[in-house]
RNA sequence: GUUCCUGUAGCUCAACGGAUAGAGCAGAGGUUUCCUAAACCUCCGAUGUAGGUUCAACUCCUACCAGGGACACCA
């Protein structure tokens, strides 16, 4: 709807004379102002020197007299401009009227028919309302990325629901996405888990008893015993900084046999190997990597995210060392102190260490290997990086670096930063232990839920109860990240997002659940929209708007990057059909066809008296308007990656 | 010190340079003989400071103040 009334008004400026006017049309926010509104006016006033006010009324003039509105006046007609190909601008069909507001805004209402043919068109097309049908390109995204062998905290959760959310809003404009995960599966942290592993252990069949989250706990702990020893003591610092190698030979031998994958280096030439030490930290490295990765899979079920490729540091950084090394040569990096660097001042930025003084790779060089691995596996159009924003600047000397080695890649790659998820209590470090665990978080909230599910007067049988608690869990959690548009820090009060009221995700699935109650109830009666004669009561058109708005959302959405604008919508959308629930009854009831409910409404809405059969149609389209809601929230939530539920 | 991000109501957050700065929570009051009260309604309450650009500034520019991140061998 936008584009096309971008388009007739580009049509109309150009009668007019205008070209390069590059109109802008707003979704309205206030009913008042119409369903859309634009301020192309007041743009041109300098360019024409004329009063906005006098250019938005020639503009209204030229809408309504090609769309023949009634009010046009006889004057008008002969003086106004007259569109050559009336047919392409269905659109002025959909228009009833336009009006001109000081200073100088243009608003375009849409006639009842519209806004009940965006109704029909949300029961029609189900889940794909909304949806973009075009073909676009391949986008690679990266996120999550939670490294084994450390735990999954609330952060992963969050870039998760970002990238997971990113992705949905890319499908929807018809984008082919491929969702990658990237894991540190080499380098210092497990250099440091390791090192406590072995401290800590006494017998590794003790921890192979436990069940799979308690076994990735205990790694939690041990990571955080190596992580003060390396900070605290600097004699285990030097052990842990040599059991580095160990831990990238013992993950190449572990990838050798596993997936029988050449290395391309041999760690063994920079230090002496004692084999029962590489054979300990083999055996651990095994063990704890297997453990995570199965631990983050069952985390990815829950969240509901279905990777198609991962890659690991210990691949890509062989390769990021290779591309480095090759561009000494032509200046590109410079060795310094030992060390190669890439000289970011050249560019504005500061300098970095691409391959450390013991030739190891950094997560800089690495990389630069994904890039080309990535692009092999997929041929993307662009690529996208989801983490955290701390290393924002370190992501852009990446990316200058990359240009200069691969230009051609490194101009679709983009890099997203979202905010770091606090804690009331302060931060969050997995060097002491002290962190907030995606599990954990999830199940507390479960527990919070099923509360509330025990104390409600509806019984649910145990796998419905579970099923909603699981859901309204995620929701919660997903939504009290996604509502905060990116990049701000965002404070997780953990007993704020269990309250389940409001602008909240258990809202929006209440919400849900409600008009699926009324349409169970309502039965087959349901999703008969015929035309609809009766005039919409202000909290009807409130929905209606809403619901025509949802194309132009999503797409606003996906165009922007911005799960927030989702959220935002949904609660409004929520709230007005809540509202209008809370004012109208759905269901005719039958004592009410001649009694005192329809002649209050009468009343409030200012309505003629209802002509035989009226009350039904009014039902009818009700019904209707209830079974979009339902249809537009669950479309929406399942952008934000949020299931529903039917009742709760 | 250099650089990046962020300052909106008591708290947590909204607002392509547009109209009367919106919500939720907290606080005060109200709504259920009727489709799910996890709901609805009313009240209370805000753009860090100082300039500038513009018909129009929370939004852009400059300076300052405050908080956070990055600034060579962790990621």
């Amino acid at each position: 709807m936008k584009n096309q009334l971008v388009d007739l008004l580009n049509s109309i400026l150009a009668e007019m004379g205008i070209s390069n006017a590059a109109p802008e049309v707003e979704i309205s926010d206030n009913p008042l102002h119409g369903e859309y509104t634009t301020n192309v006016a007041m743009k041109l006033a300098k360019v024409l020197k004329k009063s906005p006010m006098e250019i938005a009324g020639e503009i209204k003039e030229a809408v309504s007299f090609n769309g023949q509105h009634p009010n046009t006046s006889k004057k008008d007609r002969t003086k106004s401009v007259k569109l050559a190909k009336l047919d392409q601008f269905s659109v002025l069909q959909a228009i009833d009227r336009v009006e001109v507001a000081p200073p100088g805004f243009i608003n375009f209402f849409l006639t009842e028919a519209t806004l009940s043919t965006s109704l029909r068109s949300v029961l029609k097309e189900k889940e794909s309302y909304g949806m973009s049908q075009e073909k676009g390109k391949r986008i690679i995204i990266e996120f999550t990325d939670p490294n084994p062998f450390k735990e999954f905290h609330i952060g992963h959760l969050y870039s998760n629901a970002v990238g997971e959310s990113i992705c949905r809003l890319f499908e929807a404009s018809g984008q082919d996405v491929r969702r990658v995960n990237y894991q540190g599966d080499v380098g210092m942290h497990v250099a440091k888990s390791i090192w406590g592993m072995k401290k800590k252990l006494s017998n590794l069949t003790n921890v192979e008893k436990l069940s799979l989250p308690e076994r990735v706990k205990w790694m939690g702990e041990v990571y955080a015993l190596g992580a003060q020893a390396y900070e605290n003591n600097p004699k285990e610092a030097e052990e842990i900084k040599n059991m580095n190698y160990l831990v990238f030979i013992a993950a190449q031998e572990y990838l050798q046999e596993k997936e029988g994958w050449t290395p391309q280096v041999n760690y063994r030439q920079y230090v002496t190997v004692n084999d029962a030490d590489l054979a300990v930290v083999r055996k651990l490295y095994e063990s704890g990597r297997t453990w995570s990765l199965l631990y983050f899979e069952t985390l990815y079920r829950r969240l509901g995210t279905a990777f198609k490729g991962y890659y690991f540091e210990s691949k890509v950084g062989e390769m990021g060392a290779k591309i480095v090394r090759e561009h000494i040569a032509d200046g590109i990096f410079d060795q310094s102190d030992g060390a190669i660097i890439f000289r970011g001042e050249n560019v504005g930025l500061h300098t970095r260490v691409f391959i450390n003084k013991l030739g190891l790779p950094t997560y800089e060089a690495k990389e630069l290997g994904l890039a080309p691995m990535k692009e092999q596996d997929w041929h993307y159009d662009a690529s996208y990086i989801i983490t955290a924003k701390e290393i924002d600047e370190y992501f852009k000397v990446l990316i200058a670096a990359m240009l200069q080695v691969a230009p051609e890649l490194g101009a679709k790659t983009i890099h997203i930063g979202h905010g770091i998820v606090r804690l009331p209590e302060g931060k969050m470090s997995s060097r002491t232990g002290n962190i907030l665990t995606g599990e954990s978080l999830l199940d507390s909230l479960k527990q919070k839920i099923n509360t509330i599910l025990d104390k409600s007067e509806t019984k649910y049988d145990k796998k419905e109860s579970e099923l909603i608690a699981e859901r309204a869990a995620v929701a919660a959690v997903k939504y009290s990240l996604l509502k905060v548009a990116l990049p701000s820090d965002i404070t997780f009060d953990m007993e704020k997002s269990v309250s389940f009221e409001g602008d909240s995700g258990p809202y929006l699935l209440y919400t849900y659940a409600r008009c699926k109650s009324v349409l169970r109830k309502a039965g087959d009666h349901s999703c008969q929209l015929s035309a609809v004669s009766c005039q919409l009561n202000p909290e009807e058109r409130a929905v209606c708007r809403l619901i025509a708005h949802f194309p132009d959302v999503v797409a606003g959405a996906a165009a922007t990057l911005s799960p927030s604008s989702i959220c935002t919508y949904l609660n409004r959308l929520a709230s007005s059909f809540n509202l209008f629930y809370a004012k109208h009854s759905i269901l005719a009831k039958p004592s009410a066809v001649s009694g005192q409910l329809s002649a209050e409404e009468r009343a409030e809405s200012g309505k003629p008296a209802l002509p035989a059969g009226g009350l039904q149609a009014e039902s009818s389209l009700r019904i209707s308007l209830t079974a979009a809601t339902a249809q537009v929230l669950a479309n929406g939530l399942s952008l934000l990656g949020i299931k529903t539920v039917e009742r709760m």
